[in-house]
Parts: structure tokens; sequence; C-alpha cells
DNA sequence: CTAAGACCTGACGTTGACGTGAGAGGCAAG
DNA sequence: CTTGCCTCTCACGTCAACGTCAGGTCTTAG
């Protein structure tokens, strides 16, 4: 397929796509007229890279471990470089929780403030 | 207290502190020099909206409930903006999640590989 | 009083992940 | 062949949350 098809199945623009080249995220057969055609598999593997950059990973990590994700190259280095992100993306999720957790308090606080009519409590 | 001290308690720097202030977010009064002076309840301020920006709130959504949190204005109009900011962090929880759950699969099996001094498996 | 720090206001630089044209070429239909 | 849509490659623009530098001022210890 072409990467206009690719752009509105993967859910991304098509500048991005060619972005995720430019960046070796994603690989394309070239046409002899130069425009890039890309198989079935690109579809996930979009899904998966945008997965990483939700997760917060830059792009450069992501490149680092591609070749494990995908062509089965480990390294011990490749390990702590995983492990690494993995503790960095669960301290994320901690914060969030809390700050999710603080918003609760004040929406509880403000919607009970309304009802009563009052201004919302500090 | 002046900037200087403000940042260290706080855990920000300086700049930090007068974006925040060019943002609407704090305030201070100003001494006969110009110099910022702020209160004790200062630090815990610059926390809060250190939690919210950990939160992935953009400065403009902060600046428009704060006067919730700080003053005690509660609109509908702002419960809304609240909530949806609560669930857009809740989806947000979502990602990191399946994320973590994909790099920790990829771990789980590059360390086999590597212990079995295999390639990594798809 | 004076020197050393801390602080002031601009104002430009940075980084990442794209957006947005400009100008030109590819490709299937009629 | 031509029309119309898709695609190509530069290459500059954007946005947020600050970093950083310049040139000048304030405050306070000695």
């Amino acid at each position: 397929m072409r990467i206009g098809e690719l752009a509105t199945r993967a859910g991304v623009s098509v500048r991005a796509l060619r972005y995720y080249e430019e960046q070796g995220l994603l690989v394309s057969e070239r046409s002899s007229g130069g425009q890039r055609h890309y198989p079935e598999s690109a579809v996930e593997r979009v899904w998966l890279i945008r997965q990483l950059y939700a997760a917060g990973l830059a792009s450069r990590s992501i490149v680092d471990l591609m070749p494990c994700v995908e062509n089965g190259q480990v390294t011990p280095e490749l390990l702590g470089r995983l492990s690494a992100e993995r503790s960095r993306i669960e301290d994320r999720i901690g914060e969030l929780v809390k700050a999710r957790d603080k918003l609760d308090s004040v929406i509880t606080l403000a919607a009970k403030a309304a009802h009563e009519g009052k201004p919302c409590p500090r």
C-alpha cells in the first residue's frame, strides 16, 4: 500500500510516517517513480511505534530497541536500557495516579460546594 | 522569601518560577527594588503547579482551573473541564500501562533468549 | 562604603514531533 | 493526452517549558 492509505489505516499523518522513516523507525520499498510502498505489517508496526512514543520514549530510544523487538538481536546493554525505560514508565504512572487523585479530591470538593451553593473550600 | 530560596525549596529553577508568574500561575509581592518576595505557602503552590504539569495539563488549563483550587470560585463549566482533564489523565495511564506491559513481555523474552544464548524470539 | 552575590528585564536558543507550504513528478481513468 | 489526485523532496514554521546570555540593579556582610 502507499503512504496515504497507511496513514489513514494507522491513524497518523502522512508527514508523521515520513518522519518515522527519517528517524529510522520505519522502512519502505520504493517504486520506480520513487513512491513509498508498505506491506500490511506496516500498520501494526506504526501502532507499536505510537505506543512507545506514548510511553514517553524518544525516537532515539525506540530506534535502539527496535532491533530486539523486531529482528531478534539482544545485548545485556539493551536489556539494561529496556528495564530502565520500564521503570521510567512506572514512575510516570505513579505521578499520573497521584495527579489524578489530587484532581479527584478537587472535583469532589468543588461538586459538593457547587451543590451547596457555596464557594469551593480549600 | 526571595526567588532563589523558593526555587531550591520547591525544587525548580529560578527561570521556571519567573515563567510561572509570566503565565499567571504564581504571584509575588515586589520589594521597593523590584525583587520578588513570596510567602511560605508559595512552596506548596509550586508543588501543586508541578503536579498538574506532571499530569500533562498545559499552563493555560492550569490557569483556568486555579481559581477553583485556590480562590474558591466554581462554575459548572469549570467542573466539566476538571472531569475532562481527569479522564484525559485516566486514558494516559491506560496507555502507559499497556506500553509497560508490552515492554515487560519484550524484556521477559529477551532475558530468556539471552540466558539460552539464543536470539530473542518474535 | 564596597564588593560579592542574588536578582532584574529582555531576548534569543533549544528540543521533539511534527505542520505547512512550494514546486515538481507519478499514476490510473477517461 | 490530459485531468486530477497522490506523492515526492526540500525547507522553514510551530509550540511548550524552560535554558542561557547580556547588561544592569538590589541587598547585605564586612
